[in-house]
Parts: C-alpha cells; sequence; structure tokens
DNA sequence: TTCCATGCAAATGATTTGCAAACAG
DNA sequence: CTGTTTGCAAATCATTTGCATGGAA
C-alpha cells in the first residue's frame, strides 16, 4: 500500500507583483540582483518591497523559470533564460554578459565532451552520470569597459573573481 | 623622465598566523571558507581571530597564492591550487572537489577553443583578447553523497546552484 | 472562507572595518 | 622606532523570516 501524504501542497496564487517581477526579468538582459529588480520596478509599483522580490526570485528558480548565474560581489544575479549557456563576468564593473554562442545547447554537449576527453575512461563514466549541470563563467572586460579604455580607474572587480 | 610614485608601499611583514592560514590552505583538498579554517586553526593556533583569516584570504588572493573558486550557500570557498581548473559543486552537500583532468592547462586551452568556435570569428577575436580567466562549475553529487544513495535526505542544495 | 502573497521590520550570516595594542624588521 | 598585523567588537550588506494584513480562488 503506497500512502502519498501531500503534506505539502503549495498551490500557485496569481499575483500581480509577482508578473511584475518575472516581466522585468525575461524583459532586461543585465543579469540583475533583487535590489536593481527592486529599483525598476518600485516607480510603477508603488507598494513593492524588497523581501516580495527576493521571495519571487525564489520561486521562479524553484519552478525553472529563472536562473542563478553567479554571485558578483556577493550579490547573486539571475537570468530570465534558463537554457544553460556562457557567461561573461566583467572584471572591472561587475556586469554580467550573455556571451552568444551560436547554439548553447551546442556549446553545453562540446564542454561536455571536453571534460570527458579531459577524464579517464573510468572516472569519466562515472562523472557523465553525476552531473547535473553546468556553469561556466569567463571573466574579462565587458563592451563598455573595453570601450572606455583599461586605464579607466574607478570601478573596483568583482571581489568573487578568481 | 620616468617618475614612479609609490603611493602605496605596502611591505609585507612576516606573520605565524598568516603561514598557518596558507599553510592550511594548501594542504587541504576541501576548497574551505573562511570559517572552516578558523576553526581548523584555533586549537593550534589560540589566539586566532576570524577577521584575521579574511584579511589573509584577501591578501593572499590579491598576491595570487590563492584562487577564489565560488560561493556555495553564500560563503565564499578558496583554494590553494591556483592553476585554474574544473570544480565539482555537490548539489546536496555543499561539498567542492576537485575534478582530475589529466592536464588542466590543456583543458583550459580545449575550453577556449569550444568557445571560439562556438562564435562567429569577428566576435570570436573580440572576446578572445578580452577574457582573462575562466571559471568552470560542474554540479552533481559528489563521491560522499554519492555513496549515499540519492534518497539520503538532511541536506538542502546550495544555494547557489543554478 | 481559506490559504497564499505581501509589507514591514527584525533576525541572520558572511564579510569588512575602526581602533588600540602587539609585533616584525 | 615605524609601519604592519592582529584581536575585538561594531558596522555593513545581502538575504531570510515572523507576523499581521490584504488578496485571489
Amino acid at each position: 500500500m503506497i500512502i502519498i501524504i501531500n503534506m505539502i501542497n503549495r498551490e500557485r496564487k496569481h499575483s500581480a507583483k509577482r508578473d511584475a517581477i518575472l516581466g522585468v526579468l525575461k524583459e532586461t538582459d543585465v543579469h540583475p540582483g533583487a535590489q536593481w529588480i527592486y529599483n525598476r520596478l518600485k516607480p510603477s509599483v508603488p507598494g513593492l518591497s524588497l523581501g516580495t522580490v527576493y521571495r519571487n526570485l525564489n520561486l521562479f528558480r524553484e519552478e525553472g523559470l529563472a536562473a542563478l548565474v553567479g554571485t558578483v560581489n556577493g550579490e547573486e544575479r539571475f537570468d530570465g533564460v534558463t537554457e544553460s549557456h556562457p557567461h561573461l563576468v566583467c572584471r572591472r564593473c561587475g556586469a554580467v554578459e550573455d556571451i552568444a554562442v551560436a547554439d548553447p545547447a551546442v556549446f553545453e554537449e562540446e564542454l561536455a565532451s571536453v571534460l570527458a576527453s579531459s577524464l579517464g575512461e573510468d572516472e569519466n563514466r562515472i562523472r557523465e552520470a553525476k552531473i547535473d549541470f553546468r556553469r561556466t563563467l569567463f571573466y574579462g572586460l565587458c563592451t563598455n569597459c573595453e570601450k572606455a579604455g583599461k586605464e579607466t580607474p574607478g570601478d573596483e572587480p568583482p571581489r568573487d573573481a578568481p
């Protein structure tokens, strides 16, 4: 006899604020953190609170509607595009950019096979089975900082850089 | 005429605590955070304070004696091996393991060429010049959690996982 | 009605920092 | 001596959480 105990039956209800937060995340390409989204939305959604942004971002992540790109300067940065793809983190200003690979799925496959071929065969099979997802961050200068020139001071490098 | 203004002439002085911290970091393979190092050292170095661990870890990073692997559950994890190489982050317990590739340098080269071949030629040249380093994190089950079986509950997945 | 969603503020946790004392060169 | 390193505690900063209220089904 199988007893399914539905202890946590979390039915989602509709919410305008939730929609707004997800909307911003899907529209922008800055890979924002919670505070950025909050600032962006505050004017148009007066009653909004920062805690709500945090709560919903975590919901989105659990539901697979959003992905975490990584931590930059201690702040978690999100992506409305959930398909795994590579990112560039600017070592000067901390901006996060998409790296426009032709086909993200192909890119991920090739990543996986680079890993596979770098491992011994035994270890290879072991690892293959265990790995769920990859996160590839490249560190360098974003397009803006590139233009500004390497000498421009002012911004500190992200403290999360290697 | 060249004038070198040595505004910040930070001469490093010798310190037993500093040595101890770096020593632990070089000896272990757990890719520890500051607290772990502190706990490890506290018995043998009674006067040690957590702030000192933080301060020295940051020094090591600036000097290239240590590298930041990434953030797991909000905690920064360090590596005494500074040569760039791939890591596995356990999605159950948050452990960080080295992935034993045959030759890290070769692996990094291949990563770079996967990226290069996924970009258009123009974009390729642009990106090549800009990227300083890569950080590749793989998420899955660490060796211990693999053995323990997928059913074992108890640990939450790292909240920094994608 | 009945839960879910939210605002608000307090709580948490990791990391940083200010300051005076201890210490290395 | 002089400047660096440290302990300690307070300060920061991002994120989470408790609780009472508002809102959706």
